[in-house]
RNA sequence: UCCGGCUUAGCUCAGCGGUAGAGCAAUCGGCUGUUAACCGAUUGGUCGCCUGUUCGAAUCAGGCAGCCGGAGCCA
């Protein structure tokens, strides 16, 4: 019994087959005269395999009939192919059909929008554009925990539910099993969730890194990759309800181990994806964004910048440039200062360290200057933030004061503060949007393109 | 959430007061070791929804919805 091989596997040979079965659909079929060329996609890689379905075939005339998106099985013969755009073809014995595709499949053998194809997110994988996204996705998630995991980094599974509504990184949304319609309601008039699934209000997570901590300050370095949740009503092209984030979290660690461990995982995602996905990224390099594969060369081979706030601002005031909005300290950067600071000045991504503690999270370590805090950010040219991390305040008082100063309930974090009650330590980490990365590496302009369904206000369809 | 734009055939768009057009796709036929082939023919739309102005609205005005871009929030 002849087994199925994928394609991606038999372009991989050095030489001819004389017996290969392949599964695939039908990209597009041209006949000829006494036969009929029918490419072929598995799916396993960017290129089709091109089939020559011969007139003696005892099934010829449904051949014919074969119509893009159909589903076929092909037995035949790998040769040396006559034409010019492949290697090798299949000339076919057998084409068992699987399913015919009806004339109105909306995939065409034509360039779509992307609006158009996000009308049909459930098709789009089909198409060369969508089929390498979410192949270059694929390597790219294996990329992270290959590269924790090469350091010795644990893989720790934070909770998706969570009971706190204090995770300080934005709106959440609400997990409830009561009726909103007709919700028990306490004596004076408020909804009673000590009658709700869990006894008491539950969100879904923004954030793992609070109990991310927790679980660095006893196995030394972990990170978490799993999906996060804001209910930001943010319309976009960078920004999703529903996206993957990365969080790893090192124990005995300062702010500048975090800035090596960030610059280090961007180098070895985009060189892990450049040399297994090089197809897939040529055709982003010559259809989605020109100079792409240049980009990712310079950004895996040029050291990233790296500046405090103070010296950002400075930067900026010197350029002379007009900004809308003014730099000066104290400010939060604007996308027009992260644009300005990545791609007109330092043309490489620019980490920028140490901002006024005014605009920044409670657990943020306070400098010795006590208006600055160890924060970080990565910018990098066309995405803005690609990371945020910091270096976290590991003493117990001035976290106490911390979280008094910016107005938050110390109860709500006593099982944090353990951390620093019992053998706290200096640690540090980051958060990463997995599809901020994504764009980056495929050049990609809307976040939407690069989930393979996205989930965005308004916007829940599949 | 704010600002701007868009919504006409399956897709991409043109038409901008007088009852709808192109290219591509699809279908049919032809030609051909082809490369999202080529040539010919055919099919296909109550012009996003609601209200108004007008003798007459795809076209003008108002409202709503959806989508897109920018900003804010951030990953």
């Amino acid at each position: 019994m002849l087994k199925r091989t994928k394609i991606a596997q038999l372009l991989q040979s050095e030489q001819t087959i004389k017996q290969v079965l392949i599964k695939g659909w039908v990209r597009t079929r041209r006949d000829a005269k006494d036969f009929s060329f029918v490419e072929i996609n598995d799916g396993s890689c960017l290129k089709n395999m091109q089939v020559i379905a011969r007139n003696d075939l005892s099934n010829y005339d449904d051949i014919k009939k074969l119509t893009t998106g159909s589903s076929v099985a092909v037995t035949g013969e790998m040769i040396l192919s006559q034409g010019g755009n492949q290697k090798f073809e299949v000339v076919a014995e057998t084409i068992e059909i699987y399913s015919l595709a009806p004339e109105d499949y909306p995939l065409q053998k034509k360039k779509h929008s992307d609006e158009y194809l996000r009308t049909i997110a459930h098709l789009r994988p089909r198409s060369n554009k969508y089929g390498a996204a979410f192949r270059v996705r694929s390597e790219l998630s294996y990329a992270i925990h290959k590269f924790f995991n090469e350091r010795g980094f644990r893989y720790v599974h934070t909770p998706i539910i969570t009971g706190s509504d204090c995770e300080g990184a934005g709106e959440m949304f609400q997990v409830t099993t009561l009726d909103i319609n007709n919700p028990p309601r306490t004596p004076d008039g408020k909804v009673d969730y000590s009658q709700d699934f869990f006894g008491k209000e539950a969100r879904l997570t923004v954030s793992g890194q609070l109990n991310g901590e927790m679980y660095a300050c006893a196995l030394g370095d972990i990170y978490t990759f799993g999906p996060t949740f804001r209910a930001e009503n943010s319309n976009t092209t960078r920004h999703a309800a529903e996206f993957w984030m990365i969080e790893p979290e090192m124990a005995f660690a300062d702010i500048h181990d975090d800035m090596d461990l960030a610059e280090d995982m961007v180098k070895y995602c985009i060189r892990h994806v450049m040399n297994t996905c090089a197809d897939d990224l040529a055709l982003f390099d010559k259809f989605v964004e020109p100079g792409l594969l240049d980009k990712l060369n310079n950004i895996m081979n040029s050291g990233f910048a790296r500046i405090t706030y103070t010296e950002a601002i400075d930067i900026m005031k010197a350029s002379g440039k007009a900004f809308e909005y003014k730099p000066e300290f104290g400010i939060d950067l604007q996308t027009e200062h992260e644009r300005f600071l990545a791609e007109e000045h330092f043309k490489r991504p620019v980490i920028v360290r140490d901002y006024p503690k005014e605009i920044k999270a409670f657990y943020m370590r306070l400098n010795d200057d006590g208006r600055t805090v160890a924060a970080m950010d990565v910018l990098v040219p066309g995405i803005g933030e690609l990371i945020g991390g910091s270096q976290r305040e590991e003493r117990l008082d001035v976290l106490i004061k911390r979280i008094e100063e910016m107005g938050m309930t110390e109860a709500d974090y006593e099982w944090y503060l353990d951390s620093r009650r019992y053998g706290s330590v200096p640690h540090a980490g980051f958060g990463l949007g997995f599809e901020r990365m994504m764009m980056l590496i495929t050049g990609i302009g809307n976040i939407r393109d690069v989930i393979p369904f996205p989930r965005t206000p308004k916007s829940i369809n599949f």
